[in-house]
DNA sequence: AAATGTTATCTGGTATGCAAGAGCGCATAA
DNA sequence: TTATGCGCTCTTGCATACCAGATAACATTT
């Protein structure tokens, strides 16, 4: 702050942005949570890009607090693969493989195939959930007409949020959370590359009436099966970067 | 160290076993992850079982460290499940519940699924892998014999162990294995009421035959089927305590 | 004796201080 | 001019210090 002109190549990116990391700091429940939020939200949407790196010391300047907080955070952001910290070089953002997407996306289709297992044995219950993942999918496709990839995005990433976040299993709940997170990186930098995904609407459509059927192998079959036709679609827009 | 006869009640646990403790600290790579290693280690054996509770200053005397890395560790442990932080209160060693039981079931039965189709895709590239699981289930058979519960155990959890961790999806295998050491803890506490559990060696061997055939749904299915079924015994038996 | 208010203490969260090691640059020598 | 070696700096990991808040015990009053 007090030296607005430091032209430090690796300090740089933190620098231009100082508002949208101050301003992603709200909640009140803990410094490393909100350190935590605050890194994790401007990595996913790519405010911090794959290659930046920083020093601790700077980050928690960023966000007024102290070193603690933040290198906590840190520890977790590299426990998630998010990003790493290099001995004595600082914290980096970690790239995106095609190897880290296809490891991901694996791994959704085992917890989301599991996940619409689990909401399609209790249709009853999920129906509010089952109301919300239709809601996000109507809006994928509001999205499309209007030519909106952020908007699809968004509204996509909020299905299939709720479909795991919602089936009763917590632990299940949280890992797929953070491979989500991973795949909306992921998606964030190579949306502009790809053609308008209009498969996926109807994908969503298949799950949610299994879903809202009981048919538990149906719905798992669907969900496993869109997330492995997502997975192809988002490994070549990787190789091709 | 200096007060071998401090009654509190709270400490005594801890204090009963300090050299199980610091015997398990061996690793240099750092100190966060020496008391990690050590406090799950002694979580999962039950050398601290569940609702021990101590305060983080206590933990740290005994693992002769400071309060930063034993903090980072619990931490760790907490969103693994294994603990929580009390506000003013400490640290404690959480119960398993029947319901946590079946959230770790169900995650099993995805990631396992999927590990074993997985390693069916290779099976020439797996045969080493194979062959691990095959010691493994050869020395279940033999501690079934002998009556040895104990060895029973090991060899069936290296068995899980090398089948998530083989598969080649790091992620995968990394998040299964938080979920095998659960598994492996509510196992040690209800060793002791159980029937000898006869099906599984035959079960392991037909998932080790499908790998190896290549037969991709069949390994997901019998490594599917293995732990749905476990699941249910598990789960019952914890009911009953 | 019981209830309530006050205060001392204890804990986790945070900040700051300290040390060791690796990289980088500069100086010196060939 | 180039290569090599020495030392300074910079960074993380760990230790220590500090603080706010909640609990629990004690005292006081009814």
């Amino acid at each position: 702050m007090a030296d607005p002109t430091s032209p430090h190549p690796g300090t740089s990116a933190l620098r231009v942005y100082p508002h949208d990391l101050e301003t992603r700091v709200d909640r009140k429940e803990s410094l490393v949570e909100d350190a935590y939020r605050a890194l994790k939200a401007s990595i996913l949407d790519g405010t911090l890009p794959a290659g930046y790196q920083a020093v601790e010391h700077r980050i928690a300047d960023q966000l007024n607090m102290s070193r603690t907080p933040v290198h906590e955070a840190v520890i977790r952001l590299q426990h998630e693969g998010l990003v790493r910290v290099l001995p004595r070089r600082g914290v980096q953002v970690l790239p995106i493989s095609a190897i880290d997407m296809v490891e991901v996306y694996q791994v959704l289709v085992a917890m989301e195939g599991m996940a619409a297992m689990l909401l399609a044995q209790h249709p009853e219950r999920a129906e509010a959930s089952i109301r919300m993942m239709e809601d996000a999918t109507n809006q994928m496709e509001r999205a499309l007409k209007g030519e909106d990839l952020r908007g699809w995005a968004r509204a996509d990433d909020q299905f299939h949020r709720v479909l795991v976040s919602e089936c009763g299993n917590q632990r299940l709940a949280k890992m797929a959370a953070t491979m989500v997170d991973q795949a909306q990186r992921a998606r964030t930098v190579t949306l502009q590359f790809r053609q308008l995904p209009h498969a996926s609407v109807q994908e969503h459509r298949v799950i949610i009436s299994a879903i809202r059927a009981g048919d538990t192998l149906g719905a798992r079959t669907a969900a496993e099966a869109h997330r492995t036709r997502a997975s192809g679609e988002i490994i070549k827009a990787i190789e091709r970067l």
